[in-house]
Formats: structure tokens, C-alpha cells, sequence
RNA sequence: GCGGUCAUCGUCUAGCGGCUAAGACAUCGGUUUGUGGUACCGAGAAUCUGGGUUCGAUUCCCAGUGACCGCCCCA
């Protein structure tokens, strides 16, 4: 590669300064993206109780997991959850890419599962076809606590059946995997919007008592009524509210089907020992939703501005986006509105185990074998913790107590020759010299032992 | 997208129109060479960014950015 050519000899003086500061870069930001979060090492025993909850839970019922792309074609979602909502509209991560594809990030995970199932032809499988997703979706809100620009959704979602019986398994399971996390009061709320034929009919029956009303009426909602008049019905607007308060409700108005459907749903809800709320007024934001939908709000007076999950029957989405005619049911809920709650009713996270035994070493030789004593001790079964970069004993016992762990294991030049090693009792501090060769026996039988003695003292803590 | 509150070491706080911006917790090192938790000593570490007012701004004003709250919406 050719040298690039001077151009202007640089004075000396100024040489230090240029080289550190390179004009064409610009300032790194050390910080996350607006509404996006890390998740660090101390929030993970949350994480994992919830991934752990949520993957034996949907094995438990019968879900297979599914992994789909962050990025889908962006008229996927406009399609699926409707042009006019909200999501698509305002809050869609959408770009081109280099390829001049139109993409955008899910702001939720049914829309991928449903392309998934139509495009690997998954209708050939036994029904109903249950699937578990769970990952991050993007939506370009504004942010405030509990509500992310990149969140967390698990998402269950089952196809090809139209009995009700399976919209209550499906609010069963969301039942569950709250109910495990340790979270217990909440509530369930549930509402039908009828299938397309009776929304039509109660659609045109609500415009028109919303037209008799319409002075009465936000801005907002006066807009609304035009491109989705069932949201004036959610509108938090105390005017609106009141106005609203005696319109007629769509499970007035369902037909034949969807009536029988509902009923079903909430025998077989009764019949679970499911607690539920009937609310007239629950819309959803996402077009898709038919007959059912449900949401679960949190017990607390806050639970009830951010729900922690919610869900419905979307019977027309595969065979509008192109698929075969399949009725469907599903739910979503946010990770990270689950982990609030499960702090303010102090649910327990699950601690992943820790380890048991310090490993110290003294001088290089015996810095160099400890290396390969650790990976000795691990092939073993046997976590140990270590600080090899610190060359004190005294610094490295320090760790060691501060760590917790119940044995600690001395390595230095005088045992490394004789081929032994240091036990030492951390909680009564009484030591012994053993052989390498006997040591992993050693250590598993006085973690058996011990382990008794050490939960006593620690529980105290 | 609209409105409100706030912004100082890693964390929590103090401070003031003017000397090296203070403390606590945490981190790291030390208190005689191969033995931990306490104690003592020490070190590093911050005024979000850009303008303006001023002799002088971390402090006052404006804008931006971000966090949080309300609306909207949603998980």
C-alpha cells in the first residue's frame, strides 16, 4: 500500500496534541441509547428466575421455542398490527437498509412467529401448534420507568384451534408464570371485541352515539372516532370517561359465535378457579385482536397505568398475511414490568450458585501451577473462586472472606515442590496439608460436611 | 409527539458568584518479609454538553442531552 504523502510537515510542538486528538473522529459517548438499558451482573438473578420460569413452564405446557429475527420487513408489522395504530405509525424502529430493503426492529414477537409458521408450513403439525418466544422488541417511545425503548417480552402464542378452551389455557398459563415468580396479587382482565362481522355492526352503533356526543368529547377522541372509534372508550380523559359511560358495549353486541365463544371462555375460566375481571372498556392497541382479549395488571395502585402482560385471539391474522385459514390466541409479557413488581412484593430471584473454595497462590512457580489446580478443580465439579493477579497472601485471603467461600486452598513455592496443598477451614480457621492427589476427594467431602455448619452462619446475614 | 421536576467522584450526599469542590460507602495499596473479617494510614476518582450574563459560573439565564413523573400509548 502506497505511503499517503505529507502534505504539511507538523512542528514538532504539536506533535503530541495531534496525535491524540484525531479531528475526523468524533467523541465517543460512553452511555446507552435513550430508553435502552444494560442488564448488569446484579439484576441477572432476576433475569434468570424469569428465563428459567418461563422455559419450564413452556415445556411444562406443551410450547416449543421459537427464535425469529430482530428485523423484519417493516410491512410485516404495518400489515399485521394495522397501519393506524399507534406502533406502527409513531413507533416503529424503521430504515433502508444497504441492500434498499425496507426493515424495521419487532416492536413485538406474534407478527415474526406468524410469518414463521406460514413460511416453514407449519400447518402440517399437529393442532393446536404452540409456540414460546422470548427477546427484545423496540418501540420509539418516550421512556420512563417500566417502559423501555428496548424491552423484554416472553411470548406465548398457539395456532389452529378456535376453541374457547384454549384462550382459558393460554390465560391459565400467563396465570402461572406470574403466579411462580412469586408475584400473587394481580388481576385478570378480560373483554371480547367480537370477530369482523359483529365489530362492524357494533362500530357503526357506537360512531353513531359517539357522534351524539361528540362536543363532549377530547380532541383527541374526536380524531379518533374516524379511525378507531373503540379507543374512545379507553381514553383516561375524565370528560371522555363520562361520556362514554353509557355507550353501548361491545359484549352487548356480539354475534351468535363470538357470544357462545365468550361464554365458553369464562366457564372454562370459573370452572380453572380463575379470578377475572369482566372490563367492558379493554381495547388493545394492535388491530390483529379478535373475540378475546385480556390483560393482566398488577395488584398495586401503579400496576394499573402499566400492565404486565396482555393478549388476545387474532383468528383472521395468518390467512391475511397469506397463510392458510387458521385461528390463533396468544399473549406477551414485558420482562421488565415483571422484575419491577416482583421487587416491590420482594419475590425471591433465583442465586445461581456460588463458589464454595479459594484458591490462593504465593510465589510464581506456584502462580503458574495454580492455573492448571483450577482447571483441575473444575473438571472436578468443584467452582472455585481466585485472585492470581495479586501477589499477597493477606490480599487474597481478604477476597477470599469477602467472597463467603467456606475453604480456601494455599498453593506456595514450599508445597508446589512437595506436591501438596494448604486446606484451610474458613470459618474455624483450622488448616491441613494434603497431597494433590487426594485433594479433590478431600474438598467434596468437607463441602458435604461443612455445608451444614455454614448455612447456619450465614442465614444470620 | 405535548407538559412538569431534576442533573456534583462508581454509589449516596454536601457546598458556594471567588483559594487545591467536602464527606460517607465502595475500589485499590499499606500497617516488616507465607495467613482473612475489626482498627489505623494512604491513593485514585466528579460539577452532563454548548452558548450567554459577569473581572470571575459548579452556582444565575437560555438551548441541547438524559433520567423520572403526567398525558398519549403499550409489555
Amino acid at each position: 500500500m502506497p505511503k499517503p504523502k505529507k502534505i504539511q510537515k507538523t512542528p514538532k510542538k504539536l506533535v503530541k496534541k495531534t496525535r491524540l486528538v484525531r479531528p475526523a473522529l468524533e467523541p465517543l459517548v460512553l452511555r446507552t441509547l435513550r430508553g435502552m438499558k444494560d442488564i448488569l451482573p446484579e439484576d441477572q438473578p432476576y433475569w434468570d428466575q424469569i428465563r428459567r420460569t418461563s422455559e419450564r413452564l413452556s415445556r411444562d405446557w406443551g410450547f416449543f421455542r421459537i427464535d425469529t429475527p430482530l428485523l423484519e420487513f417493516s410491512n410485516l408489522f404495518a400489515r399485521s398490527i394495522g397501519e393506524g395504530t399507534d406502533i406502527v405509525e409513531k413507533e416503529m424502529y424503521t430504515f433502508t437498509t444497504r441492500g434498499g430493503d425496507k426493515v424495521a426492529l419487532r416492536p413485538e414477537l406474534t407478527a415474526g412467529n406468524c410469518r414463521a409458521y406460514i413460511q416453514h408450513g407449519m400447518n402440517i403439525l399437529p393442532k393446536p401448534v404452540k409456540l414460546f418466544s422470548s427477546g427484545p422488541v423496540y418501540r420509539y417511545d418516550r421512556p420512563q420507568e417500566g417502559r423501555y425503548r428496548e424491552h423484554y417480552q416472553i411470548n406465548f402464542d398457539a395456532f389452529g384451534e378456535l376453541d374457547p378452551i384454549l384462550d382459558a389455557q393460554v390465560i391459565q398459563v400467563a396465570h402461572r408464570l406470574i403466579q411462580s415468580l412469586g408475584i400473587k396479587t394481580f388481576q385478570i382482565q378480560v373483554n371480547s371485541i367480537g370477530c369482523a362481522d359483529c365489530r362492524k355492526d357494533y362500530r357503526d352503533l357506537l360512531i353513531s352515539y359517539l357522534e351524539s356526543k361528540k362536543n363532549k368529547l377530547c380532541q383527541d377522541c374526536r380524531s379518533r372516532m374516524e379511525n378507531n372509534p373503540l379507543r374512545v372508550l379507553d381514553c383516561k380523559e375524565d370528560k371522555c370517561a363520562q361520556a362514554v359511560a353509557g355507550a353501548p358495549q361491545s359484549i352487548d353486541h356480539l354475534c351468535e359465535e363470538c357470544r357462545t365463544h365468550f361464554r365458553n371462555l369464562l366457564e372454562y375460566l370459573d370452572e380453572l378457579d380463575l379470578p377475572y375481571i369482566i372490563n367492558p372498556r379493554l381495547v388493545r392497541g394492535l388491530d390483529y385482536y379478535t373475540k378475546t382479549v385480556f390483560e393482566i395488571w398488577s395488584g398495586s395502585e401503579e400496576g394499573k397505568k402499566n400492565a404486565l402482560g396482555g393478549g388476545g385471539r387474532y383468528d383472521k391474522l395468518i390467512k391475511n398475511m397469506g397463510g392458510e385459514d387458521t385461528p390463533a390466541i396468544g399473549f406477551a409479557l414485558g420482562v421488565e414490568r415483571l422484575i419491577l413488581e416482583m421487587k416491590r412484593v420482594q419475590a425471591k430471584p433465583y442465586r445461581a450458585p456460588k463458589p464454595r473454595v479459594f484458591l490462593a497462590q504465593l510465589g510464581s512457580l506456584a502462580k503458574k501451577k495454580s492455573l492448571r489446580l483450577f482447571s483441575e478443580l473444575e473438571k472436578n465439579g468443584i467452582m472455585a473462586a481466585e485472585s492470581f493477579g495479586r501477589g499477597s497472601l493477606k490480599s487474597q485471603l481478604k477476597s477470599a472472606s469477602r467472597l463467603g467461600v467456606e475453604i480456601t486452598l494455599i498453593l506456595g513455592q514450599k508445597e508446589t515442590l512437595d506436591g501438596t496443598v494448604i486446606v484451610k477451614n474458613m470459618i474455624t480457621g483450622v488448616q491441613e496439608t494434603v497431597s494433590v492427589e487426594k485433594l479433590v476427594d478431600i474438598i467434596k467431602k468437607k463441602l458435604k460436611t461443612d455445608s451444614v455448619v455454614v448455612h447456619h452462619i450465614t442465614q444470620g446475614m
